[in-house]
DNA sequence: GTCGCATGAGACATGAATGTCTCACATGGG
DNA sequence: CCCATGTGAGACATTCATGTCTCATGCGAC
């Protein structure tokens, strides 16, 4: 046969395979371990062989999105600045991940459990954090919980992710639709807020 | 054996069935139909007489979910009154539909075939349109695009119905989080906006 | 050239979910 | 009272994803 064009290198690349099957399993999360390999380009058995089932796979997928989460909350240096400022460099810095973020959020599989990955707990925390830096500087509203924003943002994370795998929204405009929005709102600036009921 | 302690009534309530059927999807999308029926209160072979099959059950409760959504728009009478007042009135009536609409948004099978169901066009369009009215009279920005306005407002009502549920925001809290977020955003009033780039 | 090693291809068994069937029973109407 | 209907329970075959295995190939190292 020799259909293989270019030729086998010695291992396979562990990244690579991660980052096909999380664009793979964002689009279909129902995809077959060999719609993976062949997404990845290798067979059934080397997908097997490097992750040992399905479930493997999904945990690996989860440690590479904590990993990268984590990497970006160093990155925008949560503590530094304003806390919009903050948000914003969050946002660009998980802009790279947030196709991988979306299938984790969507896969509520990881979250039944009461062996669910610490490290969600972690992120969760330095983010709430960040939007409670910024209640107590007088930047954000009080009336919006850390807790909700912090959702709030993965959600619109993932919503952006989406969006932008449909065509629907332009990528360079990914970071600027969900920071405007998380942070602005959807009202003009001089539109008078309606009075709370 | 005679477990069932109520009465068996002439048929089955469908309704129930697939409101069961919703609560429990949402929170474990790979439900078996053995465990989707228990969670009716029904047994596989009632199920399976009244849904040919797994695929049936889910494209009536994207039936369901569609016709609630199009009640739902009707009842909030998108053209009358300003254009947030307008979004507010859609919230709130699309509260008690969030729960089914998270499930169907994460059921991406859903729209990756030509045959997907034209009813949520219809839905986008006439959410869009009221975003662009809102735009067109000056009450929202301009630079967030009516399309991600849209996936905006889904993404927030997965998140916010997945954040009810989870314990993480009180129920009574659902509209206004999702509303107040969506319009004003996280800043507050007089906190001056950063310049765009 | 030869060996080692990772891979691709495919066969095979297993398990789970599904679809279909039959039978017994309980209810409600005639 | 008897029958029709809808249901629960369970058996059964089928399908499919999965996990495991073997074997051949191709490349790099020695």
């Amino acid at each position: 046969m020799s259909h293989m064009g270019y030729g086998c290198l010695m291992a396979v690349d562990r990244d690579h395979v991660l980052r096909s099957a999380a664009a793979l399993l964002t689009r279909k999360s129902t995809a077959t371990m060999d719609e993976v390999a062949k997404a990845a380009g290798i067979s059934r058995a080397t997908l097997h062989r490097h992750f040992a089932g399905r479930d493997a796979l999904v945990r690996a997928l989860e440690s590479l999105g904590i990993a990268e989460c984590e990497a970006a909350l160093d990155t925008a240096a949560l503590d530094e600045g304003p806390a919009p400022d903050a948000v914003r460099r969050l946002v660009r810095t998980l802009e790279p991940s947030a196709a991988l973020l979306a299938f984790l959020y969507t896969e509520n599989q990881l979250f039944e459990g009461e062996q669910q990955n610490a490290g969600w707990t972690r992120i969760d925390d330095r983010i709430a954090a960040l939007f409670r830096r910024g209640q107590a500087a007088g930047e954000f509203r009080i009336d919006l919980t850390p807790a909700w924003l912090t959702e709030a943002l993965y959600g619109l994370l993932a919503s952006g992710a989406w969006a932008v795998t449909e065509g629907r929204v332009a990528r360079k405009d990914f970071t600027h639709m969900i920071t405007e929005l998380l942070l602005g709102g959807a009202l003009r600036q001089d539109t008078p807020r309606r009075k709370e009921s």
